[in-house]
DNA sequence: GCAAAAGTGTTATCCCTACACCCATGA
DNA sequence: TCATGGGTGTAGGGATAACACTTTTGC
């Protein structure tokens, strides 16, 4: 395809980038992407990439998740659209910014669509990041923290069933803070999000937990 | 200028768009532009328009405000980021929507730089809008009420001094509701935020009005 | 029986809500 | 003196925060 694209006036070229959190090894960690190209070659990168000209913001979000987790019903939000004018020194680009919530795995995917090495970071140990992705990692992170305090955006980092100590452990680990058993428990199932499945989890040599399921998973909701 | 831009990939339009609140009347008021040409020419829109090479996004926005307006030291906030393919039918367009308070004033300023309309409409009495921009809007709206909860942006609708009765009005008119005077009074000025001038405002055949001045004006800080 | 995580209540304190009257002024 | 908005306190109920022991299991 050699074919140009020719317009009046000077558009910019328009791009998303996905701040994709998880939890693994009580941790929060980011999913980052060596470039293999310049600028930034051999820099850790945010996944994302370039707007098809038929796609919506948040379908060019999803595709580009999808190509670098293989995962599917992930839960995606806009964060920030960055577009100062040098943040790309190739040409003037756009980036939408997304951030993602994979939920607590076992065996987390990797598998990048080709060769580029693909890395889970946990967010405490970064490494330099390319063009402005510092930036939007933080405002990422603060979004996050501070939507864990009025919405029921937690379950989404939890896979279909879980313990309640499980569902403390995500608010520690994000708010990077140790909290009360007993009040905790009393406030989250106050909330009447949470649905006893009758089932018990048998762990390793203690008493079994209780497993229980978000009511509404599909949906992020304001509580209080 | 006949010059044209080429590109190896087809590159969307960036606008921005601006939704500007003020308070008057005793209502929520939002600045409309009658457009002047098609698409939707004669139809009410939002501010805004093409994101000039070597501008940056808030820049962008605040440059269109300013061309409507003639305001300064607006307060502009970023809001959400539209790309839907089919959202304008000349070609496709991104448009970053912020949204700005001007603070309450006795003779609003509505002179735009050429012929065309500008008016303040009413939020209970919009006209049809162009584009997705009654979506904008809404979200706008959404995004003010819930800001009101959790940082101190009303003193961006109130000019450098006002009373306690003006505070409590902006968020009656924001909220919706009556509030109760001593519970809002007593709320408030616990947050730290207010200074008193130790002036008073003598208006009608009452008591006067103390004076007060928002302690940090020129930032929105998260309160509680 | 012992180690390890699950589970469970009470009390003191703070915060929120409801509610009604006096004050200072201009006409 | 009257009409108008400005200004003030208290009491009851509900939410929050601090705090320690028993239960169930695997080994």
């Amino acid at each position: 395809m050699s074919m140009e694209y020719r317009y009046k006036h000077p558009h910019p070229a328009v791009t998303t980038d996905i701040v994709v959190f998880t939890i693994s090894d009580g941790a929060l960690k980011l999913l980052l992407i060596k470039r293999g190209q310049e600028p930034y070659k051999g820099t850790w990168a945010l996944p994302g990439g370039f707007l098809e000209p038929n796609e919506d913001l948040s379908q060019c979000a999803q595709r580009e998740l999808q190509e670098e987790t293989r995962l599917q019903n992930i839960y995606l939000e806009q964060l920030y659209t960055f577009g100062n004018p040098e943040r790309d020194p190739r040409e003037r680009v756009v980036s939408v910014a997304y951030y993602a919530l994979v939920p607590i795995m076992d065996n987390l995917p990797v598998a990048g669509s080709d060769a580029t090495a693909v890395s889970w970071y946990p967010m405490d140990k970064l490494p330099p990041l390319a063009f402005d992705h510092v930036e939007i990692v933080n405002l990422a992170q603060k979004r996050l923290l501070s939507k864990l305090n009025y919405t029921s955006i937690a379950f989404q980092l939890l896979p279909e069933t879980f313990t309640l100590s499980e569902v403390q452990t995500v608010y520690e680990i994000v708010r990077n803070e140790k909290l009360d058993k007993r009040n905790f428990r009393k406030q989250i199932t106050k909330l009447g999000l949470l649905e006893d499945t009758g089932e018990l989890r048998r762990n390793g040599s203690h008493r079994p937990a209780r497993l229980y399921r978000a009511v509404c998973r599909n949906k992020v909701q304001l509580i209080d």
